[in-house]
DNA sequence: CTCCGTGCAAATCGTTTGCACACAG
DNA sequence: CTGTGTGCAAACGATTTGCACGGAG
């Protein structure tokens, strides 16, 4: 969890409460929470928060390098950046894991880009059964 | 471009105009279109058919196993399934592009998993600049 | 003949925006 | 002080749904 507010200044922004606990939140956070999971989570340290300041925030941080946005089928999730990685998503429950720690850019070096494409990042999705749904027969 | 008719009865569904429709324009496209620009390709050939169709057949192709829906940060875009491959995203003009053929789904043995997750299926996307927006200094 | 698929319009869901006030710097 | 960030409610865009009719099998 790097510094919030070092980070903000470097984007000529503020530091509030509302930025600091959403970004708590969101490192607290045992998964990939949405913008609505994340609103819930933080009322109860911020009890008038309202949404769309959580997602006003969740775009800062992403734009901060500080979270990565995971756009899905329904509401998109977020993930605290500590690291380029890629994730797990479970098929049957659908659930959003983390891929080992492993800097998955490396995977670049090995794949041909088309030409004069720039590469910045990398995504990186696996679909499968989680081993809870497997244990369950599917 | 596999046998629609075919796949759509191992679904148990009915093969249809606008089924046909959807999946011709879908091949046909140069890029990855969104379910609107589907709807007006497909317009030009079967002006009656509706939006909400457009959808569905993209749906039961996604089902199916004959195409691939990439959620993005407006309308999701869909790539006809040939091969499994990545995509590039310009972060300029955001133009989705393929990676050269070459399966992905290779990473996945130099990638250690969480242990009980069964994959099924790689995605991948390389963001950066395209060489058309690069020459435009970026 | 039977249903599945369609077209239409309205409904829904996630996200963004406009505005007036609050507070960080 | 000065403007950026906030909360609220309304607006918005993408996708889904309910319903009655039409056509595939």
């Amino acid at each position: 969890m790097s510094d919030l507010r070092t980070t903000l200044r470097g984007q000529g922004r503020r530091m509030t409460a509302q930025r600091a606990a959403v970004y708590a939140a969101l490192c607290a956070a045992s998964g990939h929470p949405t913008a609505e999971e994340l609103f819930f989570a933080v009322r109860g340290h911020l009890p008038g928060i309202s949404l769309a300041t959580v997602y006003n925030t969740l775009d800062t941080l992403v734009d901060g390098g500080l979270a990565v946005k995971i756009p899905g089928d329904g509401a998109a999730r977020y993930d605290p950046l500590c690291f380029p990685h890629g994730h797990t998503r479970c098929a049957v429950c659908g659930t959003l894991g983390n891929l080992p720690e492993r800097d998955i850019t490396a995977v670049l070096s090995e794949i041909p880009l088309p030409t004069g494409f720039q590469a910045r990042a990398v995504t990186m999705e696996v679909e499968g059964v989680c081993a809870d749904c497997a244990g369950r027969g599917h």
